[in-house]
RNA sequence: GGGCCCGUGGCUCAGCCUGGUUAGAGCGUGCGCCUGAUAAGCGCAAGGUCCGGGGUUCAAAUCCCCGCGGGCCCA
């Protein structure tokens, strides 16, 4: 048998041999280099996205290439990455091309910022193509940038082969789908009323329109009724510059409505409006009186023709008759009459085409009114506003003006206040696709549910006509040539009918160069027009494929629909929509299997982060601080599909809790490296019950872990691993097993403690690998490959399988039990003021379950060593003593005089007597009976030397008195920790030996001498006054204690 | 006006789907402990009308209804 304290110093020496192959304190910038370095140079990424023999298709939701990332673009490219590493480790062959969002306003908006550009004539001077070529330009730079700030999250994805949406391969997908689209009839050309952005001049799609809150001036104004004097029809808008444009007044048909005689700076006038809505108008007004001359519904003021009021400033106007129409969607609101201009309204439009109403739109590009607009010409129509309330009061037609602020449409990327405008546009009639878009939502599979069932079928169903024309050059153009001469269009579905060498060629303005000859003999040249971008993502999950450029169909089949995508919330109109609408025109049906739907990156407050608010949080600054590992487990750690509120207290939190991880992994690695340990099977291992217990715990987090990552709920992995880590394994197993590693070298015990630990190191690794894959690659290299046979990197390994049959839910509750008791013991030590190192002579537990008895009986050894008691008793009930008065308040009034007999009687009463009383309830006393609670006040004494706490199963009575034995015990161990105490002070070698003087009594510590010696390597002990070395007064127990210390001579 | 989500100690959040003994963490605060994982670690305590009000139920933080507050999306 090894002698421990030989021993000890061979371990130390090693120890430190050692620290240079596990630092003792986790640096993640140090293993994150370490370990980024020995991927690189293995070429492990190469190596496992070739292994993998079932097929996994994913697809990069595209971000823009317009700066750098933000906190939201990392988390969500962290979540892919941690569910694709998942994959590869269930042997998944995981497509993993990232993509590129690389046309469309956002860039031609930069790049007009930094080329200093307001209009679209600053680019057409400046020229198309020089244009097209800066976008492109700055596209590629953004991604060359944006993927290394990828790579540095350790995202594993195939950065040299990412789909980009300015590829000729790419476009050919988006013209090929367009093709498909013509074919079903469901491509359309149509003057409609889109939202328009008059500072970028062109439309925008419902998703590119933002909401927001602005101010306005609302107006009443009075329309003249044709051939009847003072009489006027009253109606309410927002946007006095659409008058111009006005054709028709609505109203609904089946609301009331009324004449109404109003009186005003004494003239007279009839105003017609919504009889329940006029007291409040009138008065806004400035009427003193009006009363109802007569009432109509709606639908009998029908026909009702009046004057449009703007008719000397708009001349064109007289050309047209205007009158009242019925339409459903006039609420009763404001006036109840809702001035109609089909140009600049969407259900005006669909009002106008019904009844064959002129479409009005005077309005150019720009936002300038056009000749049409007779006075107003060249005005721009937001500066038009005022002089056409000017222009209603000086002809007395306006009744009321005011201030309100309201939602309003506002450009996504310019945040210029948007317009309606009839134009002519290219639509995909997704309409038409609804119902069919809907039955597919539902063979989708949501995560959450709701994303899918609620709140994308809500948007769905709203959906209407996709306009995906715009006005402007950075884009996949439109491969539409329409014939010049009769008008026939052709679809081009391939970028194979046109010449063309670069990606360049394919864009503006080279490519309306090329030219068609009609069957007619016409020249077909291009329509303008770009697409929507948002079209040009829609198509990513044949795009992503080179589908059908360079793909077959066979092929495609087999791997498409995508089986999971994940995007944040504001997806839902955005990719998650555009996508539906693209898979099912072009393939009737959805493209996706799984749709995990994230949340927002938001600050502590909940607020967005914003640099005006100056609340932004870079990524970099969070792994700087805390690790590219430690950044991935925080973002990861709470619902995906809730908001994230960034705090820097919670993320630091989790380098603690990774702290803790590498501590315990650390302080196993240093004593099984020095016993040179190789693995085990754990069925040649003798375990002991704490290794069974944590083996089970191990193995249920495991289960847990596979349940969970299979319904992709990530942050319970998470919050799992590290109460796992931390609770189960750091704060009590290795608390449990730390006398054993000190064993003799082959002590069975130390070595199924060994086997254990493996294991857990093991599984635990891997289970965290897809969220921490530095940390858990380390761990891998440098403790894992130490112990056993294991493959080149961690990312090799499968994802581990829990074994159930090492599951004890019955052991995991005792030893539930038992750390309750320990904790229990804990409190009541602290209330009786006896430290944790001072011995106690025995625990008392009262147990209210079976459960506790069980658990002490499994675990008793465990309670002792860790509560430091000698003995540990389980009793039914704890015997206390009963005290029992008699209840004068309630029996004196009943019985009077004789109340001092009953006193005396009970006091009486033996311990015996007592306790037959209070288990039948009742007292007899001189034949009478009364019921206890009435006759007597109970209560209980806990014995002297006792101290009591509880425990959700029962109360632990701990004997706190200290007899001499114990108390001897508890000095040395007081003595021993104030002399290492000191060598630590004096800086010693931890193997050094030392000489020893204490000035106390050695009664004291009788019997503990040799222990104290050992303990603090001590050659030499005696007592007295210590004279030379490191002498140091203490106070131990309130005694004046000096010691001193000094190097033994060698 | 409509849809969806959220509302739990000072702060950040679990738990809610599948109702069940005393609602859990972490941070912060206070008081201690440990000292052979140690420029770490651990324990205990205080602190909560589970947004409010109804309902269902033997039993509601949990399910249902009505409000209130916040966010997102739409009109």
């Amino acid at each position: 048998m090894t002698d421990r304290s030989s021993y000890s110093i061979s371990i130390l020496i090693v120890c430190r041999s050692l620290k240079s192959m596990f630092p003792s304190i986790y640096s993640p910038k140090d293993v994150e280099r370490e370990i980024a370095e020995f991927w690189n140079a293995h070429q492990i990424y190469q190596k496992v996205k070739s292994r993998g023999y079932k097929k996994f298709f994913f697809v990069d939701g595209p971000p823009y290439t317009t700066g750098r990332i933000h906190l939201g673009t990392a988390w969500n490219k962290v979540i892919k990455d941690t569910i694709l590493r998942y994959k590869r480790m269930r042997g998944y062959r995981v497509a993993d091309t990232p993509g590129w969002d690389m046309h469309g306003l956002p860039i031609e908006v930069k790049v007009e910022q930094e080329l200093g550009f307001k209009t679209k004539r600053d680019i057409e001077s400046y020229g198309i193509d020089r244009f097209v070529a800066k976008c492109m330009e700055y596209a590629l730079k953004n991604k060359d940038m944006m993927t290394e700030q990828f790579k540095a999250l350790g995202v594993w994805m195939d950065w040299e082969n990412p789909y980009m949406t300015i590829k000729a391969e790419y476009i050919d997908s988006a013209w090929w789908t367009i093709k498909r689209a013509h074919e079903q009839g469901l491509l359309e050309r149509k003057l409609r009323v889109v939202n328009w952005c008059p500072r970028c001049e062109t439309a925008l799609a419902d998703a590119e329109v933002e909401y927001k809150d602005k101010e306005d001036t609302s107006i009443y104004v009075k329309f003249p009724v044709k051939g009847r004097e003072d009489t006027y029809i009253v109606i309410w808008t927002t946007t006095p510059w659409t008058l111009p444009a006005n054709m028709a007044v609505a109203v609904h048909p089946s609301l009331e409505y009324a004449k109404f005689k109003a009186l005003k700076d004494g003239k007279i006038e009839y105003l017609i409006l919504a009889k329940d809505l006029a007291d409040d108008v009138l008065r806004k007004g400035g009427y003193e009186q009006w009363e109802i001359v007569e009432t109509y519904l709606g639908e009998d003021l029908v026909g009702l023709e009046y004057e449009h009021p703007l008719a000397d400033e708009v001349p064109i106007q007289s050309n047209w008759k205007h009158a009242v129409y019925t339409a459903d969607f006039v609420t009763a609101e404001n006036t109840g009459c809702v001035h109609v201009a089909p140009g600049h309204g969407l259900e005006d439009y669909e009002l106008g085409i019904q009844v064959g109403l002129e479409v009005f739109n005077p309005v150019d590009d720009r936002g300038v009114y056009t000749d049409k607009a007779g006075k107003y010409a060249g005005l721009h129509v937001f500066d038009a506003n005022r002089v056409i309330i000017e222009d209603l009061k000086r002809k007395g037609l306006l009744l009321a003006e005011e201030k309100i602020i309201h939602r309003y449409g506002h450009c996504w990327r310019c945040k210029t206040p948007i317009i309606y405008r009839a134009t002519e546009q290219w639509f995909l009639a997704v309409s038409k696709l609804k119902d069919k878009m809907l039955e597919e939502i539902d063979k989708v599979r949501w995560v959450p549910e709701w994303a899918g069932a609620s709140r994308f079928k809500d948007w769905v169903s709203n959906a209407k006509d996709w306009c995906i024309s715009r006005q402007r050059y950075w884009g996949i153009p439109i491969p539409v040539w329409i014939c010049e001469k009769c008008g026939k269009w052709k679809v081009v579905g391939s970028i194979k009918e046109v010449p063309w060498e670069n990606d360049l060629d394919l864009h503006r303005p080279k490519i309306d160069e090329v030219t068609f000859e009609c069957e007619c003999g016409g020249t077909m040249r291009r329509v303008k027009d770009v697409f929507d971008v948002w079209f040009d993502s829609g198509v990513a999950s044949w795009g992503t494929l080179k589908f059908p450029f360079e793909m077959s169909e066979d092929e495609f089949r087999r791997i498409w629909p995508a089986d999971f995508i994940t995007e944040g919330h504001d997806q839902t109109r955005g990719w998650f929509y555009s996508q539906l609408g693209a898979s099912v025109i072009a393939f009737g049906q959805a493209p996706y299997k799984t749709v995990l739907m994230h949340g927002f990156t938001l600050d502590e407050q909940g607020r967005k982060m914003s640099k005006s608010l100056g609340n932004v949080v870079e990524p970099e600054e969070v792994v700087e601080r805390i690790g590219v590992d430690g950044f991935r487990l925080y973002v990861l750690s709470s619902a995906l599909w809730e908001d994230l509120r960034f705090s820097w207290e919670d993320a630091r939190n989790v380098l603690r809790m990774l702290n803790i991880y590498w501590n315990a992994v650390r302080f196993a690695y240093t004593y099984m490296s020095l016993d040179n340990y190789r693995e085990m099977p754990l069925s040649e291992v003798d375990l002991s019950v704490e290794d069974r217990w944590i083996l089970s715990r191990l193995e249920s987090f495991n289960k847990l872990a596979v349940e969970a990552m299979e319904n992709y709920h990530l942050h319970k992995v998470v919050r799992a691993f590290f109460d796992f880590v931390v609770e189960d394994f750091s704060r009590w197993y290795i608390q449990l097993i730390r006398p054993k590693v000190w064993e003799e070298k082959d002590s069975p015990a130390k070595l199924a403690t060994y086997t254990t630990i493996l294991r857990i190191v093991e599984k635990t690794a891997k289970i965290i690998a897809p969220f921490a894959p530095f940390l858990a690659e380390w761990i891998y290299q440098h403790f894992i490959k130490e112990f056993k046979q294991a493959e080149e990197s961690i990312f090799f390994e499968n994802y581990p399988e829990p074994d159930e049959s090492l599951i004890d839910e019955e052991l995991e509750r005792c030893m539930d039990v038992v750390r309750e008791i320990f904790e229990a013991v804990s409190n009541a030590r602290q209330k009786a003021k006896r430290k944790l190192r001072w011995p106690l002579r025995k625990v008392v537990i009262e147990a209210k379950d079976e459960d506790v008895e069980k658990a002490v009986r499994k675990l008793e050894d465990i309670i002792k060593t860790q509560c430091n008691v000698k003995e540990v008793e389980v009793v039914k009930e704890f015997e206390k003593d009963v005290v029992v008065k008699p209840n004068y308040k309630a029996l004196g009034p009943k019985l009077k005089g004789r109340i001092k007999d009953f006193a005396k009687f009970v006091e009486g009463l033996s311990k015996d007597e007592i306790a037959d009383i209070l288990s039948k309830g009742e007292i007899e006393f001189d034949g009478m009976k009364f019921g206890v609670d009435e006759a007597l006040i109970v209560e209980y004494k806990i014995p002297e030397g006792y101290e009591y706490s509880e425990f959700s199963k029962g109360v632990v009575y701990v004997y706190t008195v200290l007899d001499e034995e114990l108390k001897r015990e508890a000095f040395a161990r007081e003595v021993v920790r104030r002399i290492q105490e000191m060598r630590k002070e004096l800086d010693l070698n931890v193997e050094e030996f030392i000489e020893s003087v204490v000035d106390i009594d050695p009664k004291l510590v009788e019997g503990w001498v040799d222990y104290i010696k050992h303990e603090t390597r001590s050659v030499k002990l005696e007592f007295g006054k210590p004279r030379e070395g490191y002498i140091k007064e203490w106070d131990i127990e309130g005694m004046k204690v000096e010691i001193g210390i000094k190097r033994a001579e060698s």
